[in-house]
RNA sequence: GCCGGCGUAGCUCAGUUGGCAGAGCAGCCGCCUUGUAAGCGGCAGGUCGGCGGUUCGACCCCGCCCGCCGGCUCCA
C-alpha cells in the first residue's frame, strides 16, 4: 500500500503507507529528514486548515505537506522550539525542586514562560542552575513522545492516585492539580458544546509528562545549547485571576540559532538604552519623585518638547473645526453620580471636601465639558459642536502597574467630545478616523492598528443604542476599507469605542486614539438643542483623544526616535560652539540669527552657545550625548566667510553660509520633516 | 493591590563575614584658548531610602513602612 502527499512545489510524493512527516523528508533527503522537526499539514478533505503535527505524525493519502525546520527563519519552527524550551525548563525545575506543580508553559514573542507553584521560593540566581539542568536534559538527548489518552486515563496519569505505571507506559499518579483542572475544563467546554469528549494528547520526554497540545521537537537535543536563555521571574495569578493562588512564571526566550539568541539580547539592551526613563533623566526632561509617585515633574527642555506637540495639535484643531475650552480638575462629586462615574469608575477616583462639601478629582474631562455645553441653548445650526480639551486627569492606578510616563496617575488627555445629531454622527466619526491617521502620520507613525470594542458588563444605556452606536463605528470603519480587529465587551461603560495602535521602530503597539460614541452621557446630563421644528432634540456625543496622554506619548516618541527627535521636536535644535574666546561674539551673532528667524517664520527655534571652557571634542561629545540634532562649531575660518561648521545629527557636514543653513533650518522645523526613526 | 528583586554622593557602581564610607562621571575653582565624541590640576559632595528593634557598637542582623525595577491584574 502507498499514499500519496504533495509537496509546496506542487509535486508529488509516493510514500509507504503509515509514512510520517519525517519519512516523507527522508524521502526527498537524508538532511532534510534530519533537520524535519514537525509538518505542515492540510487534509484534502478539509483544504482550509493546515495544521502543524509532529515529526512523527502519520501522513494520510491526499495530504499536502510541508517540513519544518529550525534552518531558516520559519515562525512556526520558533515557536514549536519555544514550546519545548518551556518544557524542558518545567522538568528542570521539577528536577530541582521535587514538588514543583507546573500549570502552564505558552510561548510568547521571543520566548516562552512557565507558571508553576513552586516549594520553596525561587530567585534569580536560581536561574542559571534550571539552565545547567535544561543543558542537561538536552544532551540527555531524551525523545519527545505524544500519546493520546481517554479522559480517565489521562486524569490516573496526572491525579494524585498511587504512582505506578499505566497501560500507555506513562507514570500514573503525579498529582498535578492544575493539569487536572485543566482536563477537567476540556471535558466540560466539549459537553457545553455537545462536542464528544476529545482525547487528552499528552508529550512525554524522559521521567517528565506534560499536557499539552503540541507540536514538539522530535527530541530534546534538538533544542541546542546557547539558543536559550532564562531571563526573569515574575509573580503570576493562576489563570490570570487575583482571587486564584499566586504562582511563580519563569521567563526565558529562544532562538533556533545561536546567532539570533545573541542578536535579541543586543536588541533587549538597545531597548533598554533607549527607555524614555533614561532619556528623560539624560536630556533633563522630566523626573519623579518620592513625593508624588506616578506624578511627572516637567523640565524646562520637557516643556519645550510638550509645547512643540501641543502647538503642531492646536494649529491642526483650529484647522479641523475645533474649538479649545478647558474645565476645572475639581468639582462636586454630585456631578460625577449624576454621570455615571461614581457607580462605574469610584474605584479610579480621588475625593475631597471643600467647605464640608464632597467633590471629586476628574478622571475624565467629559461631564465638565458638557456643563459648559448647557451653559447656554444650543440650536441645531450650532451642531456639530466640536470643544477640544487638553484636560489634565487624574487617576487612582494600582501602585504596582506605574511605570514612567507610559503609566502615570496623572495625565493630559488630548480630549475633544463632538456634541451632533444623530444624522451627523457617521460623517463626525469618519473626520475623526481621518484626523487621527494625518496627526499621527505627522509624529512619524504609519502603521496604525485599529479596534472595535463593544459594550462591557458594566455599562449605562438601552440595548438599542448601543447596538446602533456599534454599528456606526463598525460601517464606518468598512466604508475606509479599515482592518480591524473586534474586542467584544472592552467598550467604555457610556459607549462602544475604536482604539487606535500605532506601531512604533521596535515593533511594539501602543493604544492612543479612541472614538467613542455616547448616547447616554447627553440623557444623563440632559442636554439638547432645539432643530428646525423648534422642539428640543438630544445629541449624540462623541468621546475622542488622538494621542491619547500628551505624557505618555512623548515618552511614546522618545523610545520611538531613541531620543533624537525630529527637529521640529526637539528642545534643542541648534547649539553654537565657539573655538574659542575669541569666537564668542560670532558665535552670539549665530546664534541670535537662528533665533531671531524663527520669530520672523513664527516658529519657536531653539538655539544656544556653548562657551564653557571645555576643548571643541568635550562640548561636541556633550552636544552629542544630548541628542541635539545641529551643532555649529564657528571658528576663524567661520568668522571669515560668515559661514557655519555644521555637525548635523553626529555627521560633519563641513563649512556652510549661515543664512544657508538658516532657510534650511527653517524650511525643516516649518515642514516637520521626520528624521528615520531608530 | 499581589508575586519576585532592588534601594550607598546628582548619575553609574565598589565596599564593610557588625568597628570612623570609596571610585569614575557630573558639579564648583584654577590653568589651558582649543578645529569635530572625554585637556590638566584641585575642591566640595553621603542622617548608606525612612522609622523601630537587637548589640558596647548597625550601612551591614531583625521587623514595619516608603520608593523603584520586572511581572500579574488593570489601563490613556
Amino acid at each position: 500500500m502507498t499514499l500519496r502527499v504533495t509537496l509546496p512545489d506542487g509535486s508529488p510524493l509516493e510514500l509507504d503507507d503509515g509514512a510520517s512527516v519525517r519519512d516523507a523528508a527522508a524521502a526527498i533527503g537524508p538532511r532534510l529528514a534530519k533537520a524535519a522537526i514537525a509538518g505542515r499539514v492540510t487534509a484534502a478533505a478539509d483544504p482550509d486548515v493546515t495544521l502543524l503535527v509532529d515529526a512523527s505524525a502519520p501522513l494520510r493519502d491526499g495530504d499536502s505537506i510541508a517540513i519544518v525546520t529550525l534552518k531558516g527563519d520559519d515562525p512556526d519552527a520558533a515557536d514549536i522550539q519555544r514550546h519545548t524550551a518551556s518544557h524542558v525548563m518545567a522538568q528542570a525545575i521539577v528536577r530541582l525542586f521535587p514538588g514543583a506543580r507546573y500549570a502552564i508553559g505558552p510561548t510568547i514573542e521571543n520566548g516562552f514562560y512557565y507558571d508553576l507553584q513552586l516549594p520553596e521560593p525561587i530567585a534569580e540566581a536560581d536561574l542559571a542552575r534550571i539552565e545547567k539542568e535544561m543543558a542537561k536534559i538536552v544532551s540527555q538527548n531524551l525523545p519527545v513522545e505524544r500519546y493520546e489518552l481517554p479522559v480517565d486515563e489521562a486524569l490516573a496519569v496526572f491525579g494524585a492516585g498511587e504512582p505506578g505505571t499505566g497501560a500507555s507506559g506513562l507514570p500514573l499518579g503525579l498529582d498535578q492539580q492544575f493539569k487536572v483542572e485543566l482536563i477537567e475544563d476540556l471535558v466540560t467546554a466539549a459537553e457545553a458544546t455537545g462536542d464528544e469528549v476529545p482525547t487528552i494528547s499528552v508529550y512525554r520526554q524522559g521521567e517528565f509528562v506534560d499536557l499539552c497540545r503540541g507540536p514538539h521537537l522530535p527530541s530534546t537535543n534538538k533544542l541546542g545549547s546557547g539558543t536559550f536563555k532564562l531571563t526573569s521571574l515574575a509573580g503570576a495569578y493562576w489563570r490570570g485571576d487575583e482571587k486564584n493562588p499566586m504562582l511563580t512564571r519563569v521567563y526565558g526566550t529562544a532562538f533556533p540559532s545561536k546567532e539570533e539568541l545573541a542578536a535579541y539580547l543586543e536588541a533587549l539592551e538597545l531597548a533598554r538604552q533607549r527607555d524614555h526613563r533614561r532619556i528623560g533623566r539624560d536630556l533633563d526632561l522630566f523626573s519623579f519623585h518620592e513625593e508624588g509617585p506616578g506624578f511627572p515633574f516637567f523640565h524646562p527642555k520637557g516643556m519645550r518638547l510638550w509645547n512643540a506637540m501641543v502647538d503642531f495639535w492646536r494649529a491642526e484643531h483650529v484647522k479641523a473645526g475645533y474649538e479649545e475650552i478647558s474645565t476645572p480638575v475639581i468639582l462636586r462629586r454630585e456631578l460625577w453620580e449624576r454621570s455615571g462615574h461614581w457607580d462605574n469608575y469610584k474605584e479610579n477616583m480621588y475625593f475631597t471636601q471643600i467647605d464640608d462639601q464632597p467633590y471629586a478629582v476628574k478622571p475624565m474631562n467629559c461631564p465638565g465639558g458638557l456643563l459648559i455645553y448647557k451653559s447656554r441653548r444650543r440650536s441645531y445650526r450650532d451642531l456639530p459642536l466640536r470643544m477640544a480639551e487638553l484636560g489634565r486627569v487624574h487617576r487612582h492606578e494600582m501602585s504596582g502597574v506605574l511605570h514612567g510616563l507610559f503609566r502615570v496617575r496623572y495625565f493630559t488627555q488630548d480630549d475633544a467630545h463632538i456634541y451632533c445629531t444623530p444624522e451627523q454622527l457617521e460623517e463626525e466619526v469618519l473626520g475623526v478616523v481621518r484626523f487621527m491617521q494625518h496627526i499621527y502620520a505627522a509624529f512619524g507613525f504609519a502603521d496604525v492598528k485599529i479596534e472595535l470594542s463593544t459594550r462591557p458588563d458594566k455599562s449605562i444605556g438601552s440595548d438599542e443604542v448601543w447596538e446602533l452606536a456599534e454599528g456606526v463605528l463598525a460601517r464606518v470603519l468598512e466604508g475606509e476599507s479599515i482592518d480591524y480587529v473586534l474586542n467584544p465587551g472592552d467598550g467604555a461603560f457610556y459607549g462602544p469605542k475604536i482604539d487606535f495602535h500605532i506601531r512604533d521602530v521596535m515593533g511594539r503597539t501602543w493604544q492612543c486614539g479612541t472614538i467613542q460614541v455616547d448616547f447616554a452621557m447627553p440623557e444623563r446630563l440632559d442636554i439638547s438643542y432645539t432643530g428646525a421644528d423648534n422642539e428640543e432634540h438630544r445629541p449624540v456625543m462623541i468621546h475622542r483623544a488622538l494621542l491619547g496622554s500628551i505624557e505618555r506619548f512623548m515618552g511614546i516618541l522618545l523610545e520611538h526616535y531613541g531620543g533624537n527627535l525630529p527637529t521640529w521636536l526637539a528642545p534643542q535644535q541648534v547649539l553654537v560652539l565657539p573655538i574659542a574666546d575669541r569666537h564668542a561674539e560670532y558665535a552670539a551673532s549665530v546664534m541670535r540669527a537662528v533665533r531671531a528667524a524663527g520669530a520672523e517664520a513664527s516658529l519657536t527655534l531653539h538655539a544656544d552657545v556653548d562657551d564653557r571652557g571645555e576643548s571643541v571634542g568635550k562640548r561636541i561629545r556633550d552636544a552629542q550625548l544630548q541628542k541635539v540634532p545641529y551643532i555649529l562649531v564657528v571658528g576663524d575660518r567661520e568668522v571669515e566667510q560668515g559661514a557655519v561648521g555644521v555637525r548635523e545629527r553626529g555627521e560633519d557636514k563641513g563649512a556652510r553660509p549661515l543664512a544657508e543653513f538658516i532657510g534650511d533650518l527653517v524650511a525643516e522645523v516649518r515642514e516637520r520633516r521626520l528624521p528615520e526613526a531608530g
